[in-house]
DNA sequence: AGCACGCCGACT
DNA sequence: GTCGGCGTGCTC
């Protein structure tokens, strides 16, 4: 034994009898000497420090049933629950579980439920060396809870250091973060990177405003415009827990609306949370409620503020300084204090879609927190998702709806153009536009802007019968039928089956169209058509957020629609094939929803008295289908039940409910056979995955470039989504095995990369 | 996933 | 004897 050695042994022996004065020298560079110190040890005088260590153990076993904190062989650890519960932040599934570590004297004050700590956690069987055991580096984790003793039978180690004595992880959160890991198969660490901000000491030490007592009440404002809107707004404050589904009058009210119910949350004492799709509707219901509350009463938590402003938000809803949160998907998970209300504004919009794994929809979250907190819960929109109707029809949230007439002042004139027309229309075969659509611009823009929207580059063609514009399906399983090329075999997106003899099942053709549109340039020639107008446009690059009610050609994409001063006078929507073509389950719904989004912003039509003031609006295409006749009636929310009655039919989601599986083929195929899948549990595929294009950048859930991927989809009838879930999770914690790897051939022993993704987006 | 332990074969 | 291949299993 060295001469450091037997010094810091002698400390440490020491320093277990004289209790915490001695601990820190354990911390010090010193320690760290001695375990760099080769296989020291076996010295002469006296035992060992871990053979001491053992015997104590051994005794104490006998005494005690289960086991104590007995790493620092009786050195002074907290008097009173001396074990800390640590979930440590590694995503890893099987490390989806708590570790109990030791609670030295000196972390006892800080080492409270919530805050965060480093500890040892490593591999192999640890070195103990001076009493204190080594190995694996330190990693950051959570502190959970204070137990008297462990239930784990081998010695715990140490606390390694207490990060900051702030209580970042409530028990409501945990519970919440729990809850979507089970709900998505995901490991609550994940969950958790979601939920709780990065740390910023700076952050931590300023102190957060004094709360503010609760407001007064609000009126219903322009809720009264719905049959159950002042009864809502009402029982929120008086302090009850409606859940409604809302459907939106067209018009800017909306976010006055959402600000009256999180003020009359607010009024009833408790604390409120919306979460709105992007940065410009936070904006606008940032500004709403200070127009209503004044500054100081709510939080806005947005990705785009920098690290220290972010946490320094939520850390003053976390303290319960403020008591009402606005932001986009990542205040999903926010700490608001005593919940009152969850709103989610637009919930068929992607960006409610969290990228992170395990990626969860910011409307299942808020689902879960409803539940979980018992609170109210608003789901608002212009639109109606099939999840939104489903909601509804299950009983478990009201309708919040307008009368028809209420409907009919609030929204524009809307007429289409079909097929049918353009081919009819020489004017239209000339301009590429239809003689109604030139009509309607060019009257809208003696009133005032008119918007054209156009569709986003990128869209996926698809198959479609060539007479009725019907979306081609499988007959097995109603999946997408693809065509590689024109004329080529069709095959199924979802069970991969050929299909040779396709036949349209709505009118009996058996011809086959692939879905172009080239809109864009129809509206570079319409900015044309009107040399005099200025143009603007809005898209991912330049998204403008209001223009002035001057005459203008607005051009935009979905989505990016900038507000018009006094509402546009015109819209023209040009997307609609490119819409209703895309291989998605929700492609009507979503081109509805973006159709509703850009006609909202239009003038109603009944404004004014003048002839041609009121807003109107023209869909380009076939007036026969549901999402187009849905606009004309402006009734978002029969077509989503309609919807929703045909995935029910079909065995869609939400109705069922569906996980993605993907990897190499045998991983795939060596998961799921593994997997104890629920016994109603269909599976379908296997269907290759797209492979990531060379110089591209890899998307979420694409393979690896060089690697060829598959995919199954496993599908379970409604009450079985926890089980599929529950199942998913474990075999995804047992798959340590490797691929069966034995001897074939070359290197590239398949490393069993499986991803596996509950409620997939892309499901065709 | 890391990463240490350990059980065998070649080497100073 | 001891170094080091990677196969196996654990992480409080």
């Amino acid at each position: 034994m060295s001469h450091v050695e037997k010094a810091i042994s002698a400390t440490a022996v020491v320093g277990a009898e004289l209790g915490s004065a001695r601990l820190s020298v354990r911390f010090g560079k010193n320690a760290r000497v001695s375990s760099e110190d080769g296989q020291g040890g076996g010295g002469a005088e006296g035992a060992p420090p871990e053979q001491l260590a053992l015997i104590r153990e051994s005794v104490r076993k006998a005494e005690v049933p289960r086991a104590k904190p007995r790493t620092w062989r009786g050195a002074a650890l907290a008097k009173e629950l001396p074990v800390a519960r640590v979930l440590v932040d590694k995503g890893v599934l099987h490390l989806d579980r708590y570790f109990d570590y030791a609670v030295p004297e000196e972390l006892d004050a800080d080492a409270q439920p919530g805050v965060r700590v480093r500890v040892r956690f490593g591999a192999g069987r640890h070195r103990v060396r001076d009493g204190r055991r080594e190995g694996g580096g330190l990693i950051d984790g959570f502190l959970v809870e204070r137990l008297a003793e462990s239930d784990y039978s081998g010695p715990l180690a140490a606390l390694a250091q207490v990060v900051s004595p702030e209580r970042v992880l409530s028990e409501e959160l945990l519970g919440l973060a729990r809850a979507v890991a089970d709900r998505y198969a995901g490991s609550l660490a994940d969950v958790l990177q979601l939920a709780v901000p990065p740390r910023s000491a700076r952050a931590e030490q300023r102190p957060s405003p004094e709360p503010l007592p609760p407001p007064s009440a609000p009126e219903a404002g322009s809720w009264a415009r719905y049959e159950q809107g002042a009864a809502f707004v009402a029982a929120l404050a008086s302090g009850g827990a409606p859940r409604a589904v809302w459907n939106a009058l067209p018009g800017p009210e909306w976010s006055d609306e959402l600000a009256r119910a999180v003020a009359a949350t607010l009024a009833s004492g408790r604390g409120a949370l919306v979460v709105l799709p992007d940065g410009r509707a936070v904006a606008r219901v940032d500004a709403a409620l200070t127009a209503l509350l004044g500054e100081g009463r709510h939080a806005v938590l947005t990705a785009d503020a920098g690290p220290e402003k972010r946490y320094r938000e939520w850390l003053a809803v976390r303290r319960g300084a403020v008591r009402a949160v606005v932001g986009t998907r990542a205040a999903m998970f926010a700490p608001v204090q005593d919940l009152g209300l969850v709103a989610i504004w637009d919930d068929g919009d992607d960006s409610h879609s969290e990228l992170h794994a395990p990626q969860p929809h910011a409307r299942e979250v808020l689902l879960l927190r409803a539940a979980q907190d018992k609170c109210a819960f608003l789901l608002g929109s212009w639109s109606c998702t099939v999840e939104a109707a489903q909601l509804v029809e299950s009983g478990w949230a009201r309708p919040v709806v307008a009368g028809r007439e209420q409907v009919r002042a609030a929204a524009p004139l809307v007429r289409t153009v079909g097929d049918g027309d353009l081919a009819r229309d020489e004017a239209a075969r000339a301009a590429r536009l239809p003689t109604l659509a030139w009509q309607a611009v060019r009257e809208g823009l003696r009133h005032g802007p008119v918007l054209v929207q156009v569709p986003r580059r990128g869209y996926v063609p698809r198959m479609a019968c060539a007479n009725c514009r019907a979306p081609a399906r499988c007959r097995h399983c109603a999946g997408p039928l693809e065509g590689q090329e024109p004329g080529a075999a069709l095959r199924c997106g979802w069970c991969g089956r050929d299909e040779a003899a396709w036949h349209c099942p709505e009118c009996g053709g058996f011809r086959l169209r692939a879905q172009v549109v080239g809109a864009r340039r129809t509206a570079e020639e319409l900015g044309r058509a009107f040399p005099a107008v200025p143009v603007r446009t809005s898209g991912r690059e330049h998204v403008l957020d209001t223009v002035p009610g001057t005459p203008a050609l607005v051009v935009s994409t979905p989505g990016a629609e900038p507000v018009a001063e006094g509402g546009y006078a015109a819209a023209l929507l040009l997307d609609g094939w490119a819409m209703l073509g895309r291989p998605d389950l929700r492609a009507g719904e979503d081109a509805l929803r973006r159709w509703i989004a850009a006609a909202a912003l239009v003038r109603p039509q009944g404004v004014g008295g003048a002839k041609g003031a009121g807003g109107t609006v023209v869909v380009v295409a076939e007036p026969t289908l549901r999402p187009v006749q849905a606009l004309v009636r402006w009734d978002p929310v029969g077509h989503a039940v309609r919807e929703l009655a045909e995935r029910a039919e079909l065995g869609f989601p939400p109705v069922s409910r569906m996980a993605a599986v993907s990897g190499s083929a045998e991983a795939v195929a060596e998961f799921l056979r593994t997997a104890e899948l629920p016994r109603e549990a269909e599976l379908l595929g296997p269907v290759p995955v797209a492979d990531t294009a060379v110089g591209r950048p890899r998307r979420v859930g694409a393979p690896p470039a060089g690697e060829h991927w598959e995919r199954m989809l496993v599908r379970v009838p409604p009450g079985s989504g926890a089980a599929l879930a529950a199942a998913l999770k474990t075999a995804q914690a047992a798959r340590m095995a490797r691929g069966s790897g034995s001897g074939s051939g070359g290197g590239g022993a398949g490393d069993a990369v499986v991803r596996v993704r509950i409620d997939p987006p892309d499901i065709g």
